[in-house]
DNA sequence: TAATTTATATACTAAACAGTATAAATTTAG
DNA sequence: CTAAATTTATACTGTTTAGTATATAAATTA
C-alpha cells in the first residue's frame, strides 16, 4: 500500500489515456510521478506489468462505480437495464472521461497473443457479462443478445465520444438503447 | 504511379494493423517491402506522412466498396439502408479484416490535436454522413440521428470482431440495426 | 552509346527506449 | 541512538527510433 506505487499507477494512467500506452516512456512516468525509475521498478518488474496492473485497476473502478450507481438508483432489479444507460452518460460526460480503456489498449496491441491484448478482450467480455446480468434481471428471454447489443452500442458511443468530445452521440446512443430493450421479447 | 510506391503503402497498412502503428518502425517496412529507407523517404517526407496516406488509402477503398456493393444490390434507393448491415458483416467476416483503421489510429494519437487523430476523426465523420444520405434516401426523418445511432452499433461490432475473431457480434448489430431503422419516423 | 533518372547499399547522427548497477541519502523501526 | 529498509541521484548498457549523407549500381530515355 505504498503511496508511491499509487501515484506511479495514477500517473501512468493518465499519461496512457492522453499520449497512447506505447507513446509514453517510463523515464517520462517517473518524471511526472515525480520518483526515479529505480523506484518504479521495484513495484512493476517491466513496463508490461505495468500497463496490465494500469487496465485492471481502471477496469475495476470502472466496474465497482457502475454497479454502485445502479444499486443505490433503482428501486426494483427491473430498473436497472434501463438507468444503465444513464449512467454511461454521466461517465462519458464527465470531464475526466478520456475513453474506454479496453478499446484504446487493444487498438494498440493487435496481437491476439500480447498479454495486454488478451487483458483487454478479458475486460470487453466481463462487460457484456455484467450487462447480461442486468438484462437477466430484468426478465429478458436472449439477455446474451441485448447485452451484445448495448455492449455495441455503448462501446461506439464512447468511440464516438473519445474522437470529439461533446459530439452528443450519447443521446442517441439512449435512446437506441430504450428501443432495443423495450422491443426485446421477454419471459412468461 | 511508382509499384515500389504502392507496395510501401501496402507492406505498412498490413503491418500497422497486425503490429500497430507507433509499434511498427520505417526500418521494418522497408524491410517487409524489399526496399531501403532511401526509397521510402524519396517518396513521403515523413512517417507521419506515410501513415495520413495510409488511413486515407485504406478509408477511400473502404468507402468505394461498400458504395459499389451498395448500387448494385439495390433496386430502390430505399433499400440501401436495410441492405448496409449485410455488407458490413461481409466486409467484417472475410478473412482480411483486421478492425476500422480509423479506430485503431485514434486510438494510438489520443491528442485531438494530432493530424493522425484529426484525419480519423474525418473518416468517421464521413463514414456517418455516408449512412446519413442512405437513410435519406429511404425517407427517414432524422436521418443523421439515425445514422449515428447505426454508426455507433457499427463501429461497436467492429471493435468486438477485431478483439475475437468469429464472435458473431455482427449478427446482432444486424437484428439491432432493423429494429432501429423499422422503428425510425419516416417523412409524410 | 551517352545522359539522366531511379534505386540500392552502407554507414552514420542524435535522440529515445527499457532496464540495471552502484552508492549516497533519507526514512522507519527497534 | 543505532540498525535496517526504502528512496534517490547518477550514470550506465545495449537496442531501437526517425531521418540523412554519400557514393554506387541499375534502369530508363535520348
Amino acid at each position: 500500500m505504498s503511496a508511491l506505487r499509487e501515484k506511479i499507477l495514477h500517473v501512468a494512467s493518465d499519461l496512457f489515456h492522453s499520449r497512447g500506452i506505447n507513446s509514453t516512456g517510463v523515464d517520462t512516468i517517473v518524471a511526472v510521478a515525480g520518483t526515479t525509475k529505480m523506484t518504479l521498478y521495484k513495484y512493476f518488474r517491466s513496463k508490461e506489468d505495468l500497463i496490465l496492473e494500469v487496465l485492471q485497476k481502471g477496469h475495476e473502478d470502472f466496474q465497482v462505480w457502475l454497479n454502485e450507481r445502479l444499486s443505490l438508483n433503482s428501486k426494483q432489479p427491473a430498473d436497472k437495464i434501463q438507468k444503465l444507460l444513464d449512467f454511461i452518460e454521466e461517465w462519458v460526460t464527465s470531464p475526466d472521461f478520456r475513453g474506454m480503456a479496453f478499446i484504446k489498449a487493444s487498438a494498440e496491441f493487435p496481437n491476439e497473443e500480447s498479454p495486454v491484448h488478451k487483458l483487454s478482450a478479458e475486460h470487453a467480455k466481463e462487460f457484456r457479462i455484467y450487462i447480461a446480468g442486468l438484462a437477466k434481471e430484468a426478465g429478458i428471454s436472449d439477455s446474451d443478445g441485448l447485452a451484445l447489443q448495448l455492449s455495441m452500442l455503448i462501446e461506439g458511443a464512447m468511440q464516438a465520444e473519445q474522437m470529439k468530445r461533446g459530439s452528443g452521440a450519447i443521446k442517441y446512443a439512449k435512446k437506441a438503447a430504450k428501443i432495443l430493450i423495450d422491443s426485446a421479447p421477454k419471459k412468461h
